[in-house]
DNA sequence: CCAACGTATTGACAACCTTCGATAGATGGT
DNA sequence: ACCATCTATCGAAGGTTGTCAATACGTTGG
């Protein structure tokens, strides 16, 4: 713990923003979710009632699964009439996705400062 | 159920790849594993020594995590004499990356084909 | 205004997850 | 051989999550 390499110095991943993110992909972080969210994402829009039968699950389930793809910013809402209408939000899903390249600092920039010394 | 909208056809995600994919982003779904990730990756290999002082967590839990990154393939690990190093696989993480991006089906796509009908 | 329908919420239960202290296993120095 | 050190595993406590049946809410059609 003390001498055995350069230690990493600052975290390059903030709390606050680890803690973002990661809510960002618990709500993937499940099966039936993202079959949901896939479905969701294959047309412009999608009627929730159009959900249900594909996933396999009880309705109340799938409800429950789409208030969490919501409130995790990955799709939004709409009701008109007696149907809400669900569909993605790309933004959410590119923010996700520029995390998973972050990590890019090893696969291709890989300019490590190996500076630092001990703890 | 049955006269709102065209319907979903097939699902574009088949349960089987949900699963896998899922997996991955469960690994991903907490904030010290991310920061972890990211300590990793930020630089070629990394010692465990120098992950459990600045994700401030106790030894048992950080080795935990690095468990749980390793099976889910997002890191792998060398034991070298006495310490053990942590490296990511960028493999892994691009291909949580691309599923991210096949939702793009809807934001650049978006050739939603509307021909079937009904259930 | 009432009945039918689509969706969300509630309540409950089992499964799983995060976390830690204690401890075990393995390696290297003396 | 012995001890210090680094890492992994075990066991347990507390919290979170996925799931469904039952039910409530809101809207449309008669």
């Amino acid at each position: 713990m003390q001498d055995c390499c350069p230690a990493v110095l600052a975290a390059p991943l903030r709390p606050g923003e680890a803690d973002e993110l990661a809510a960002g992909f618990a709500a993937l972080a499940d099966p039936g979710r993202l079959r949901l969210l896939s479905l969701v994402a294959a047309q412009p829009e999608v009627c929730a009632c159009a959900l249900v039968e594909p996933l396999g699950k009880s309705q109340p389930t799938v409800s429950h699964h789409l208030r969490v793809l919501s409130e995790a910013g990955l799709i939004e809402s709409e009701k008109r009439g007696r149907w809400v209408w669900y569909r993605v939000v790309p933004e959410r899903l590119d923010s996700l996705r520029e995390a998973l390249v972050n990590p890019e600092i090893a696969s291709s920039g890989r300019r490590a400062q190996l500076s630092g010394r001990r703890t």
